[in-house]
DNA sequence: CATAAATTTTACTCTTGAGTCAAATTTATT
DNA sequence: AATAAATTTGACTCAAGAGTAAAATTTATG
């Protein structure tokens, strides 16, 4: 039946998927015992596959870990796409953009790796880059905050390394069979932030 | 001349401050590149020595990234030793824990490492003991300063983590190179911890 | 059903780096 | 100086795990 777009998407689609999988499992298995403590083997055997087959998908360890990462730079620059609400202060938005750090972190698979020395020097600098290029949104966040007058006078920079660092050692100890409420620690630590900077 | 207690220190002390410095060196090593990033042949080089010679001192890797995690609990330790000033409230005197705790962390060679998946089960366990017997005593901190109306009230726990994970991840931006000055953000790191949690 | 493309597997190779050992060298002691 | 102990080295072994290649199998399409 001369299907002529037949199915312009499902092969490719297919693959996509899969590979995107394969980063994603990856990242769950390095957040949790770390790069270097897990072999391709592994990964494969979680995924029901040989390491062989990864390699169809992928071209080798290190450009997971790559992924990996950013796939979760990926999902923090959509969150900073959110715009503020009506007659919110900076303050305000800083504090609903970090809430939904904190979901991100808590709720999806998605984490913050700590290995970045793991990854070749191109990719450790791209990566760096897009860290930095979130960073430097915040931190404007916050100068313009000390402008608008909601959040107190200081080293904007200084201030930012501090609640991310919070954030990003989320990862270290949170583990989602804990006794605390995904939730409740989302608003705990927004809080947290906010009274931590706050004019 | 018969020196019966001539030198009952010079040979023990000195083996014991060489393999101190074998664990501090490796410890500034993994610190900067990662545990696995850093062979022994790397460190023994960076000490001026061989791979076989650094065996002298330790028996295997994993036993100098367990050392390296002990030595700075131990520094923890001695800071928590520290008592409050004549009628501080508990949070008072946690900030002046704090900004030791960043003293430590930026002006020392010491840092917490991430790597404890690294370790062995047993060491493993040793280590994650030190570390929530810290966070113990912290927490408990934060519970007295709710009580004296210093602290907000709130999860003790979740408060705890927050800052003590802005500390944790000092090490992975923070670089001795850095623009800031070490003070300075030791001061900056300690009143924002403070403003957070303050009733 | 036959054929081709996509996917997966089995069975390798190769490198890196941890750890060892016997011999060499240095340091202290009489 | 001679001897013994402490320290260091050169030259290995060995295992783990990344990555590959060719064959087998599955899936889709005429």
């Amino acid at each position: 039946m001369d299907a002529i777009v037949e199915e312009p998407f499902d092969r490719e689609k297919q693959f996509a998927a899969k590979r995107r999988a394969v980063i994603a499992s990856a990242g769950q298995t390095f957040r949790r015992k770390g790069y270097h403590n897990t072999s391709m083997t592994q990964i494969a055997k979680t995924l029901g596959l040989t390491k062989a087959a990864l390699y169809y998908y992928v071209s080798n360890k290190e450009e997971v870990l790559f992924e990996c990462h950013l796939m979760t730079y990926d999902a923090m620059d959509g969150i900073l796409k959110t715009k503020p609400n009506e007659g919110a202060t900076a303050l305000d938005y800083l504090e609903s953009l970090y809430l939904d750090f904190v979901r991100l972190l808590t709720q999806s698979g998605v984490s913050v790796l700590t290995d970045v020395d793991s990854l070749s020097d191109e990719n450790k600098t791209l990566v760096i880059a897009r860290r930095n290029k979130i960073e430097r949104k915040i931190i404007r966040l916050v100068k313009e905050g000390q402008k608008d007058g909601s959040i107190r006078l200081g080293d904007a920079r200084v201030m930012v390394f501090f609640f991310m660092g919070a954030l990003n050692w989320l990862n270290a100890w949170y583990d989602a069979s804990g006794r605390i409420d995904d939730e409740d620690i989302a608003h705990h630590f927004a809080k947290q932030m906010r009274a931590g900077i706050a004019a």
